[in-house]
DNA sequence: AAATCCAGTTTGTCTAGGACAAATTGTGCT
DNA sequence: AGCACAATTTGTCCTAGACAAACTGGATTT
């Protein structure tokens, strides 16, 4: 019943990197990695190693490399080539990201939400939400992808992230007013701790939001859009949606939802993307919210 | 570039409705639906329609039906089924309930805000949780299921609880008092709704309390539950959570634990259940959370 | 009446290589 | 440089079969 050492299935593969399960199977054809085992039923069994390779492969391709040129890589190559993407982990951190890091690790609960409540009161929302929350989340990704970091830890932090940020947001949320964000993520896109962000910031700047959450099918989106008459629809993509899929749900919502609606979008999913449907306003980093 | 009238490929069915390609391909070749025409490539098309009817199988088999008596049923057979679902209006529903519903259905943020502070204060956490909240969810299921409710309300309205309950969480929590009660769900429990609803209860009697929310493996709790030296780990099942497994999930549970540590659990999944591990705690209402 | 056990049935996920168009890169020409 | 066109890369979809996990329904025990 219990599954053998650390070993996943395709499926659970495709849902952790959002690598769809036919790229995966071709990937093994052409390139040769990933070459998982074979369970006595003889399906595919990646290893916890291949998952994590996986994961940082992802990250790169999300930066604009290509598959071809990625996947025969060994592990030092990969390693150089993240070093040049991200000129250093520990140079764009302040005290307080190195600090909160720390009780990351050790986990407690106490000094987190001190910390947090700390650094927010010193930093404001804006910068404590850009220079400390962002930074630390990527920097749980990096140890988790690395091993360095129990599942567990990186949930609480998830969670009080979540707490500590709705919490503002209902104590700034003023009724009624002008103009109206709707935010929400496409079925298929879990990660809401970046609506939240979001959330935050505008309702920072004294903007109100209606935050639906995640996985919203699209005709619901557009519904919502129409009943709340919001006058900015944002939705975000983490890294590990689909890409492809990306353009094409943009530019379906952009074709059914009316034209003095703007439609902002954001998050690592959109990162590559160049080219955007006309009216769909893309924001490549949390900072640059276009007001 | 856009295709045809309303036309979509299965890896948009997919995202669309959560049911995976190899499941649309093999209820195809088995039950006859949904059987999508074909484009010039020879790939399915799924048309508008045969989409919004699989979104309502998808309700369907969310309560439970089976998709060999579902998906050869006709359309009217189907709407029969979704009106059978809906048993009774609401026989024991305060006014407070019945204002939120309202507000509900006209989705009116404002509103519902509103009259969630107002029965908050008037009734207390205690009150408000188990009269007010606990009522309309169950209402705003029931009207889900039937199909009178749209799904983004049914978001909108959880993502206003989540806020109001984390805000109110947040404002109780003291630090480090004892006894303190971690709370998670295990892989394939999404529903978190629960968890906040016993932390608010909980840290409204000034019980401290780590939420981990969903999803946690459980290796990852067992981890968790001695890095923060809980006193309690609460862990609740919902009605869709598979019932046969929740037993040997919460035995496992129990040996893996210290025996000085007490398990709580609650949720829909666990009403049926009568016989626990023993050092195993059920509430079977939140109304009788084991103070 | 609830839990446990068993056989029979249903159901979702996985396999294989091949095919093909959309996206991207490379080349030659103005 | 810019632009059109050719070559390559890449992800998604196809087929039909296989099989274990999950579920059903009924008989038996506590």
């Amino acid at each position: 019943m219990r599954e053998d050492k650390g070993l996943h299935s395709i499926g659970v593969v495709e849902r952790d990197t959002g690598i769809g399960r036919d790229t995966l199977r071709v990937w093994e054809r052409r390139y040769g990695f990933p070459l998982p085992v074979r369970n006595e039923k003889g399906e595919r069994a990646y290893s916890e190693a291949q998952l994590r390779r996986l994961q940082r492969v992802r990250r790169l391709l999300d930066q604009g490399m290509r598959p071809g040129k990625l996947l025969p890589l060994s592990d030092d190559a990969l390693g150089r080539l993240e070093a040049d993407l991200v000129p250093s982990p520990s140079d764009q951190m302040n005290a307080s990201v190195m600090a909160m890091l720390d009780a990351i690790t050790s986990a407690d609960a106490d000094t987190i939400n001190t910390l947090m409540h700390r650094a927010y009161e010193q930093q404001g929302m804006d910068r404590f939400v850009l220079d400390t929350v962002v930074p630390c989340l990527s920097a749980v990704g990096e140890m988790w992808a690395g091993g360095r970091l129990q599942i567990y830890q990186e949930h609480f932090l998830s969670n009080q992230l979540i707490q500590f940020l709705n919490t503002e947001i209902s104590r700034r949320q003023k009724t009624a007013k002008r103009p109206l964000v709707l935010l929400a993520t496409l079925p298929g896109e879990e990660h809401t701790l970046g609506l939240l962000m979001v959330a935050a910031l505008l309702s920072s700047r004294g903007i109100t939001t209606v935050n639906l959450g995640g996985e919203v099918p699209m005709d619901q989106i557009i519904s919502a859009v129409e009943h709340f008459r919001a006058d900015i629809l944002g939705v975000t993509f983490s890294g590990a949606y689909q890409y492809s899929n990306i353009r094409s749900h943009l530019l379906e919502l952009r074709q059914l939802i009316p034209d003095d609606i703007d439609i902002w979008t954001g998050g690592e999913g959109v990162r590559r993307l160049r080219k955007l449907p006309a009216g769909v306003t893309k924001f490549t980093s949390l900072a640059k919210l276009p007001l």
